[in-house]
DNA sequence: ATCGAAAATATAAACGATTACATTTACCAA
DNA sequence: TTGGTAAATGTAATCGTTTATATTTTCGAT
């Protein structure tokens, strides 16, 4: 009577072959349980009724998801600014890492830290999730407290260092520093402004200490004036070369920490009459290669998005699988690439 | 014996209310099924407990998901450039469109068009999710085909010509060029040059044909060296501007479809020694707010991707709700702002 | 008080998979 | 043949919810 075609179950499988659900079930997943031509026979009905599995009656039965959650924070949707851009790569790297796997990626988008652990909260009591990916980590980061209290699987793009060992990936923040820095007083700079992320966070902090120790070796004091943190955001970065531009002792180069605040600073030199190369230089980490396009070029620590991201699908794949964290820990060196000179010139030599 | 606090469950609320579970199950959704002082007392038994429903059986069950698939066409991984597909914002504002609701945003991230039929084949057989969200479409697009066969909500980023009415959001493109178009006219330019999506997208082919319309109604002939189409990544334009400045008779405004591609030819001005606002100008659309930082300055179409990030989110809910399509086609018309003047000036006046 | 209809609640069967446990089959040795 | 063990398969419960259907309660009209 039933004209409908149904989607096929398991059911439908024993009934084309006589066997029992069990069978079936444990042929499908193959179990060494079952014999060998049992399997071929389930398998080849399986196929010709173009059976799959379906995944809400998996998970009623066993709490697996096969659902990733990456939990993103926005910026708060009426500052709509040039600025995280490059986390859609970082989600489709993610979820391609998915790909010959049955996990999906579930977006949730959250405001602020206190939402953050709100959703994880739930997340972890609804077991919506089998892992989840955080990113915009801080020395003392709650989310991961959280995670580790519960036992329940992550990975972090960003470092902590109050917690125990976990699942990470990073860039590498202190070579990048380690090596602008020494690129630029071998050009001959002694005034070096740093353009940072906001304070709280880890990438920010190890910046900046990196930077206070490149300086001490050098023999130079350091100048709280040449430091600014905040949303990294091109106007972000424009306003701070207007303003360390008017200091007595202006810093003849800026290291940004993203391609966004380098475009801010670009535009800070043009709208305070500096020339790029002649009054100051700007060096800057991206993820996009969009700084080739700048004018004129920066040098740059590019490291594609994709690298990190495919690290993090692989990471809490094995992090679910119950890999040890110290063994998904990875720090990505950007490739330094020299788009202008960046020496020192003129009267401040 | 058991110590274990288990999450509890509607059979947990009708132990300590001895009612049955299908009256538990109907006050917590509210039946007008159910007595006032009976859903008062369930309510006050699941606040107490902290019960939450669990979304695998009522998937189970039901075959609701509660999910919303935003396809998302990702450049491949090897290509890593600026495409300036805002997607991250996107789905940040679609996600926070459904903050009051159980929905919750996957992600499929997939490389062309063929994997996102296959994709979404799966969706629906696997009923993965209650309604999907697709972007970059076509005049045909099979997807929106293969979707309205199978009566699947969905909501289009981008608008179709050939197909039955849908759920759409789009940016008013036939607006954008109408009015970039007669503004340039204004300002006495005549050859005017369109950087412009993929071939192939509606957007592109509905910019090409506005302009085209619009230069008929100027009585200028239509030039096919002044339209380029493809990926609008920040290289693109570049080329474009390189290529179309060496023209006998080269452009004098260029309309570039998105930042991307706008900030690439600004830097093909600088690497041919153009000046912009002398020798030609640039006028682009921008989702982001990013090229108040170009140097200089860019006018440009501003639509904040929050505004059709949040209508996608809204559309998507009222049509799995069943709403008529026709009631959930939205155009948005951005902002034009005038960093520039964009004035006709030197030997070609 | 009694009846009947409407309102409220209860029973039990799904949804599609997994899995503890029971049963059958296969196979080998005595 | 018989018995015993291991291998293979079957039975049935279960995950947490919804819902068709059955039963009980309520309450007004007679």
């Amino acid at each position: 009577m039933n004209t409908r075609a149904q989607r096929p179950t398991i059911k439908t499988i024993c009934a084309m072959t006589g066997l029992s659900t069990a069978t079936v079930s444990k042929a499908l997943r193959r179990s060494p349980e079952v014999r060998p031509e049992t399997r071929a026979i389930v398998e080849a009905a399986a196929e010709k009724v173009g059976y799959s599995t379906n995944l809400h009656g998996v998970r009623l039965r066993t709490g697996k998801t096969y659902q990733i959650a990456v939990l993103m924070t926005a910026p708060t949707s009426d500052a709509t600014e040039w600025e995280g851009v490059e986390y859609a790569q970082l989600l489709s790297g993610i979820s391609h890492a998915m790909e010959e796997t049955r996990y999906r990626v579930a977006l949730y988008a959250v405001r602020d830290h206190a939402e953050a652990q709100e959703t994880l909260r739930q997340i972890i009591r609804d077991s919506q999730a089998d892992g989840v990916i955080l990113s915009g980590t801080r020395p003392y980061d709650e989310r991961v407290a959280l995670l580790q209290d519960a036992g329940f699987p992550f990975v972090t793009y960003g470092t902590t260092t109050d917690h125990g060992a976990h699942a990470f990936v990073d860039t590498d923040n202190d070579g990048i520093i380690r090596t602008a820095m020494a690129r630029l007083f071998d050009r001959g700079h002694r005034r070096i402004a740093l353009i940072n992320p906001p304070a709280h966070l880890s990438y920010g902090q190890t910046r900046l200490e990196t930077y206070r120790q490149m300086l001490s070796g050098a023999g130079i004091d350091y100048d709280p004036r040449l430091v600014a943190h905040d949303r990294l955001t091109p106007g972000f970065g424009r306003a701070q070369v207007m303003v360390m531009h008017s200091l007595p002792d202006p810093p003849t180069a800026y290291i940004c920490a993203n391609e966004a605040s380098a475009l801010g600073a670009l535009s800070g030199f043009s709208a305070s009459g500096l020339v790029h190369g002649r009054d100051a230089v700007i060096n800057a980490t991206d993820d996009l290669n969009v700084s080739a396009y700048f004018t004129p070029p920066l040098t740059t620590f590019y490291l594609p998005i994709t690298r990190p991201a495919e690290l993090l699908g692989h990471h809490i794949l094995n992090a679910i699988d119950g890999s040890a964290p110290e063994s998904l820990q990875t720090l990505l060196m950007p490739e330094l690439i020299e788009r202008s000179d960046d020496r020192l010139r003129g009267s401040a030599c």
